[in-house]
Parts: structure tokens; sequence; C-alpha cells
DNA sequence: CCAAATCGTATCGTT
């Protein structure tokens, strides 16, 4: 569908200053009604001549980069339009027409730091207008399995590439286990975790979300899900726990939770621990919790050592909800991240491990769609004047990311002295509502026509502005300031980009930087003299509840210890962190216990909020010399991690190597059983200009995640004994349905050898067991990759090399075939004659 | 001398 941009501006920039409606039907870019928008509000002031100039500028270039012939436009000359001298400013030939008017002929822009090479010029100019295409990309696509088209709906034929696949099958075949997910953002993690409570008629699943904002949009989506699906979720209506709701529909989520009518529930891990956890402990006894999911996992490293413990306290609450849960019937642990680096799948390895070291789908794999640019001043005036010709040449909406608040606060400012007037300020004093209204400014109208003009095409923020953010078309990110983490960095560039079209990652460096991001990356960690003082403070002042386990007032005081009231209650945690880290102690719930506490429930509550219950998992750590080994043993990993995710962003400033190659390096993970690697792929970055040789390039393809070998249950252990397969025949006038629903009743789960309708129909047969079907044209078939027991279907002739294959390798395998099913070993024998074999109708009556 | 966000409970007691 051909653009109708240059027509429609045309016509707006003629009429104006009277309004102007585009056709609702018009073809037109998101520059382009951004555009219209500007213009609207042009004379009463509202946008500056930066604003509706940079608009139209991109517009044009947006045109010539989609369909490849230069678009030019007259634009008036009056009150509020760029001069001639500010076109100028903004990379743009003017040309005077005899109706007083211009014509309006866009420049490229590139960084002064690429303009001495004329090859590195080019790409620079290749890479950047690629972000000014209106071009729709393809998503890879891969067939759905049967049990993802019967949880979703029919619309949901296919999956979002390979690694949404190994994730949503990871999902239903983790069974009491915690399974730990790397998927890239925007590959539907949501519907990944949706799965199993969509497929079952009971359970519930709670899932932890780092903001209050994303708990409530969740909510929002589970309503419309349940509204658009008949389901009854829930009896209460609401599916977000957070603080600021009232305490009736608090009160009224608890009990649903406890007689496990509540589906789906989304909360904080703050009050998972404190209000919930009373509900959420019933509702496993009963057996009732069916999935426990934890979003932003790396959150659990990132801000669970110091700023919001509770991503790591409960931890405790989680491993004492599957210890008092029945067998059979205990919670999957499931944690989401895109961006998982060394220390954070360390850490939640071993605190939301279950009986085994959790499974793993390692999708990792880096953004594809920004091209990054570096450069550098020496004071701050070259800064402003750098990153300023930046916004005006690169596409909005465009975030502009500052360290300080002080300093998005000016930025601001800057931005409004140089005519950007359509631009907003989010930091972490911002309101919520300020937040919501935002983001409601930059995404403008929705499609179906609710909403109002856009309003907004830059944002100024800190890193407060972005977490869960839901703005697929942003297109450029700038940087004045230096992250201090390369996992921040990364997280801002991946803010842009959303519906996979380029975009363009530009970072100018100024004086005092580094020095700021190197203060804020030291974390404040305990001492040994002061840790071990306090941890003894803490023991002496602790109730001992039974001989292992204690509880203590996060606030008491030792008295010979200075810090104000709430730091060291601070400081308390941080120590028991520590220990819980270096295996010490174990989290625990504060209960009550009448014989301790005394009949007074009030004032246990009352107390409770305070307090910290753990249980001694070590008694090496009674002695000084075993706590200060164990504690120096953690400060040192994670200072070796911050100071990796600080170097790590050096090096990216450094210019020297292509940045793909150093994220990739970062986001590669040790673990048992090997490495995990995430691929390089660089669009476009200062090293890989130089050296083009050198580049490792956009990634063709997705890399394939390997699914992990959850057991599986295998009904059939005990009857095939030491033989590692089965054969399960049918003859003629008998057909293999009956054994096939039989078998996935009985908890098997994956099946090779079936069509899209068998798959289908056996689905159909058991709808609350997921049916998962092998795609043999997979590059990594189940087949030949899946550990646990599989049901292998042949229609006739002989066995397949492939399944042949599996067997020898000694995998679980129960074959299902026609009695005449021919064995390729020993010609003239039939494989029912010459293997462990039973026959369908007789193993049903004893299955 | 410098960012990030969240947070309260409960009711009785046996063949």
């Amino acid at each position: 569908m051909p653009s109708e941009d240059l027509t429609v501006v045309a016509a707006a920039l003629r009429s104006w200053p009277s309004e102007y409606k585009a056709a609702p039907t018009a073809q037109i870019s998101d520059a382009c009604r951004r555009l219209l928008d500007a213009t609207a509000q042009l004379s009463s002031g509202e946008a500056g001549w930066r604003d509706v100039g940079t608009l139209l500028r991109q517009v044009l270039i947006g045109v010539s980069a989609t369909y490849g012939y230069d678009a030019v436009l007259p634009v008036p000359q009056q009150a509020g339009w760029p001069t001639v001298e500010q076109w100028r400013c903004i990379n743009c030939h003017t040309t005077p027409l005899a109706d007083g008017s211009v014509r309006v002929t866009p420049q490229p822009w590139i960084p002064a730091s690429c303009e001495s090479d004329n090859e590195i010029a080019d790409q620079a100019r290749n890479q950047i207008r690629a972000a000014f295409e209106d071009s729709v990309p393809e998503f890879p696509e891969v067939p759905a399995d049967p049990f993802w088209t019967s949880a979703h709906g029919r619309e949901f034929k296919t999956y979002r590439g390979e690694t949404q696949r190994q994730a949503a099958r990871a999902a239903v075949l983790n069974h009491e286990e915690t399974l730990v997910v790397s998927l890239p953002t925007g590959r539907g993690k949501t519907a990944v975790v949706w799965s199993k409570p969509l497929m079952s008629t009971s359970g519930v699943t709670v899932m932890v979300v780092p903001t209050v904002v994303l708990a409530l949009d969740m909510e929002r989506r589970t309503q419309e899900l349940a509204r658009e699906r008949g389901l009854n979720l829930t009896p209460t209506g609401r599916f977000a726990y957070v603080g600021s709701i009232s305490s009736d529909i608090k009160s009224a989520l608890r009990v649903a939770v406890r007689e496990g009518s509540q589906r789906m529930l989304y909360t904080s891990p703050e009050a998972l621990v404190t209000g919930l956890a009373p509900a959420i402990l019933d509702c496993a006894k009963a057996g009732r919790l069916q999935q426990v999911v934890v979003d932003e996992a790396h959150l659990v490293d990132q801000w669970g050592n110091d700023f919001r413990t509770a991503f790591q306290t409960m931890a405790g609450l989680i491993a004492e909800v599957r210890a008092c849960a029945p067998k059979g019937a205990r919670p999957s642990v499931t944690l989401l991240s895109a961006t998982f680096a060394q220390r954070a799948v360390d850490l939640v390895d071993h605190l939301f491990r279950g009986e085994h070291l959790p499974n793993l789908v390692w999708g990792s794999e880096l953004r594809s769609e920004p091209a990054f640019f570096l450069d550098s001043t020496q004071e701050e005036d070259a800064r402003r004047k750098a990153v300023i010709q930046a916004i005006d040449g690169l596409p909005k909406p465009l975030i502009l990311y500052t360290t300080t608040v002080k300093d998005a606060q000016e930025w601001t400012g800057k931005l409004k002295d140089a005519g950007y007037l359509r631009v907003a300020c989010i930091t972490g004093k911002s309101t919520d509502d300020e937040r919501a209204a935002v983001v409601a400014s930059v995404r403008g109208r929705n499609a179906d026509g609710t909403g109002s003009d856009t309003t907004t095409d830059i944002v100024v923020g800190t890193s407060a502005f972005g977490l869960g953010l839901d703005i697929t078309n942003i297109r450029t990110v700038v940087h004045a300031c230096v992250p201090e983490t390369v996992d921040r960095y990364y997280q801002e560039v991946g803010r842009a980009g959303r519906d996979g079209r380029p975009t363009v990652a530009y970072l100018c460096e100024g004086p005092g930087d580094r020095r700021l991001a190197e203060q804020l990356s030291m974390s404040t960690l305990i001492g040994d003299a002061k840790g071990w003082n306090r941890w003894q403070g803490l023991l002496h002042k602790a109730t001992q509840i039974s001989s292992l386990r204690y509880r203590v007032d996060r606030s008491l005081v030792p008295a010979y210890l200075s810090e104000g009231y709430g730091e060291s209650a601070r400081w308390n945690v941080r120590t028991l962190l520590l220990m819980a880290q270096a295996g010490a102690i174990k989290f625990q719930v504060p209960q009550w216990r009448p014989d301790i506490d005394g009949e007074d429930r009030d004032a246990f509550f009352e107390s409770a909020a305070d307090a910290v219950e753990f249980e001694l998992a070590n008694g090496n750590y009674l002695r000084q010399d075993g706590w200060s080994q164990a504690a120096n043993r953690i400060r040192e990993d994670v200072r070796v991690s911050q100071q990796r995710a600080l170097q790590a962003m050096f090096e990216i400033l450094s210019r020297d190597r292509c940045v793909g190659r150093i994220l990739a390096g970062h986001y590669r993970v040790r673990r048992e059983g090997g490495q995990l690697i995430t691929t390089p792929t660089c669009r476009g970055c200062p090293a890989c200009r130089k050296d083009p040789a050198h580049s490792p390039g956009v990634s063709v393809g997705e890399p394939i995640p390997t699914l992990p070998h959850a057991g599986g249950a295998d009904p059939l252990a005990g009857w095939r004994g030491d033989s590692c397969w089965v054969f399960i025949w049918y003859t003629d006038a008998e057909q293999p349905e009956g054994i096939l629903t039989r078998l996935a009743q009985r908890g098997l789960q994956l099946f090779a050898g079936l069509t899209t309708i068998q798959g289908e129909r056996l689905q159909r047969s058991v709808p609350s067991m997921p049916v998962i079907v092998d795609d043999p044209d997979s590059d990594e078939p189940l087949m030949l990759t899946y550990l646990g027991p599989l049901v292998a279907v042949v229609s006739g002739g002989t066995v397949p090399a492939e399944i042949r294959e599996r067997i020898d390798l000694g995998l679980v395998t129960y074959v299902v075939g026609p009695h005449a099913l021919a064995n390729p070993d020993k010609p003239g024998w039939s494989v029912a004659d010459t293997a462990l074999s039973v026959r369908a109708s007789t193993l049903l009556t004893e299955l």
C-alpha cells in the first residue's frame, strides 16, 4: 500500500492555519500523523518550529527511504514555521517559491565523528536512513503446538519464533520445579505463562511484577481476556493486588486466593511477602497453587541486593509454599527475563531452586534493530550542541536519557529553549498520573480511534522511564550520560524498536559522566567487622522460635551501632541477605504462634511488618572465621559482577570493539552443563563501520534454545522394565486414537508423527492436558533432542530412521503403529514379533 | 553527592 504522506501533508499545509483533518482511511505513516498533530498546535504555540521542522524532514526522508524517490514539499514562511536559517540548522535546504513559501529538501545527517572517512560516513548515512523507513518487518513464525491453539484460541496458529515455542513448551512441561526463561521482549512471554491456567479449570497462578503500573496493566489485559473468552477467572472482578487498592478488594482477593477461585493474580514482591503471604500459604497447603511466576527476574539481582530486598526475601516464601503443598500439587515456579547476565542466573538458580537445578530455556537473543553511535565531548556546552543536533537529525518518537533527575529537568528546559515544545519529562519523582499521561501523549490515538492526538515526540527521562513501557514505535534513544551498567544501557536502548523496525542508539559522553557512573556502580555492601557485629547483635536480640529458627525485628538497633533508625534497618536486612546468599540462612515467613507471640494477634501483626524470620542452615556461620569467609565470597561476587557491568559499558565507549560482541559477551552465561551463548548481532556500531569485515552482522534466523529435559510423566515406566522403548500396535480393524488419548490422559505430553489435524483432534480429546507435537521441519526436532518420554506415531511401512536413532540413544519412546509394521533390521519380520510389544486394546484395559 | 519502588493482619474448634 503506497503511502499518502505527501498528498496529505501538502493538503494540510495549503489549508494552514485553518484546521485540516486527514481522512480516517488515509494511509499515512506515524511521522505524518505526528506532523499533522504538531501543525495543528503551531498557531496556539503548543508546538515549536523545531517540532514541525524536524517532523516534516522525517516525513520527507521516510518517503524517500521507503519508496526510493526524493521527496520535497512547499512549506509556508509564516509565523511559527522555521525561517530559512532555521531550516538550514535542522539539515534542510530551501528554495524560495513564487507564492512566498519555500520548497524544503531534506539533507541526511550523521554525527560529526563519522564525517572524517567517506566509507564510514556512507555506512552511517545508510544505517540512520533505515530508521526512517516505513516498512513492516516480518517476524519469524513457526507452527503452534495443539495446546497453544487450544489454550489461547484459534488465531494462535503460530509461535512468534523458535524462542517462544521452546519457552511455551517448557512452561507446560514444568511440574513442581523451577524454570528459568530468557525470552526477548516482544515474544509474548505473557501468553507463555497463561497456558497453564487457560488449560485447566482450577488452580491459582500468582505473577510477581516489579511495579504497580505493570500489575494494573496485566489486570486490564486479563479482564479483556476473560471477557472475550467468556472465562470465569475470578469472583472479585480484579486481578491486581497492590497497595493502592481498597482494603475491601484486598480482603476479597485474599479470600479468593485461599479458596482457589482467583485463577490469576498480579502483585509486587513486597505485597507477596507481607499481606498476601498467609493466603498464598493456605492456598498452597490446599494444593490449589498452580504456578508462581516472577517477571523481570533480573531484578532479583539488580534491585534485590539493596534497593528492594523483597525480590530476594520472597525466595523464602516460595520455598515455604513448596514445602507445605501436598506432593503432586506443588506449584511450578517460572522466572522470566530478557536480560539475564551471569550473576542473575546464579542467584535465581540458588535462591529459587526446587528439588533440582532449575531447567533453563535460553532464548537469549540480541536486538537487531539498533545502530549504535558513540560520541564524546570535553565540555557541557559542546555536548548540548551535539545532542541537539542528534535530536534534530534522528527520527521521533525519541527518548533522551540522563542519569540524574536534575539533568533530566535541565534538558527539558534546553530543548524548549531550542524550539522543541512537544517534550515531556519523566523521573522517579513523577507521579503515576503524570507517567500515564506522558505515555498516552506519545502514543496518541489507538487503532480503534480512542484517545486523542499526539502531543509528545520527545521524552526526557531517568531510568524511571521505561520499565514495562508499552510504546512500540520509539525510533531513537539518545543518552546524554554514561549508564552505570551495560545492563541499564541495553535495557534503555531496547525501549526503541519494539515493532521490529530499525532504530538509532546515540550516546554522547560529557565531562564527569564516568566518575558518576563509577560512584553509582559501587553498591553499599556491608563491611567485614561491621557485618559480623551486626549479625551477632541480631542473633542476640532475636527470638528463638525453634532450634534453628529465629525471628528478628529488622529495625532493632544494637546499641553500639550508630546509624539512624531507617538506615539501620536496611543494614540489618543487607546483612541477612548476604548470609542468605552465602547459604548460611534461609528466609522464612513470620507466622503467628500463640505459644511464643501470646494470644494477642493484633500485637503480632503490628510487629510482623518489621519482622524477618530465618532458619540457620549452616552452623559454621555462627563462628566469625566461617562467617567472614562466606561473607567475603559473596561480597567479591557482587563486586565482580558490578565491575564487569561497568567495564563492559566503558568498553562500549572505547569504540574499539563491536557493541554487539561486547553485549553478547556480557549476556553469556556459564552454568552446570556448559556455556549458554548469546549470539552477537550488530546492525552498525563504530568498530564495525571502521572494519566491516569484523562485523558479526545481523544474524539470519534466530538462535535455537534447547528445551530442557523436564522429566515428564512416564506411566509405563514399570511396565517396560529395562527396555527404553515399547511398540504399541493395533490391527487393521482398529484405530490408534484411543490409545493416544489414554497415553495423553496418563500424562504423556510429547507426540511425534501427528499431522496438525491429528494433533488438534488429540488435544480436543484431552482438553486439560497440554499436547505438544513434534515439528519435523524444525532444526532441532524433539525426536532427537527431548530426553524425556515421547510417543512416536508411525502409520505404516517400516520404523523411520529418526525413531531408531532415538532408541539407539536410549531415550524413552512409545512407538504406536499398525501390527504389520516391518522391522528394518530383520527382513521379513515385523516389529511386533521382535520387540517388546503390546496390543493397544490390551494396554487400554491395563492403563 | 547520586537512580530505581513497594509495603497489614485477623474471627470459632470435635466425634
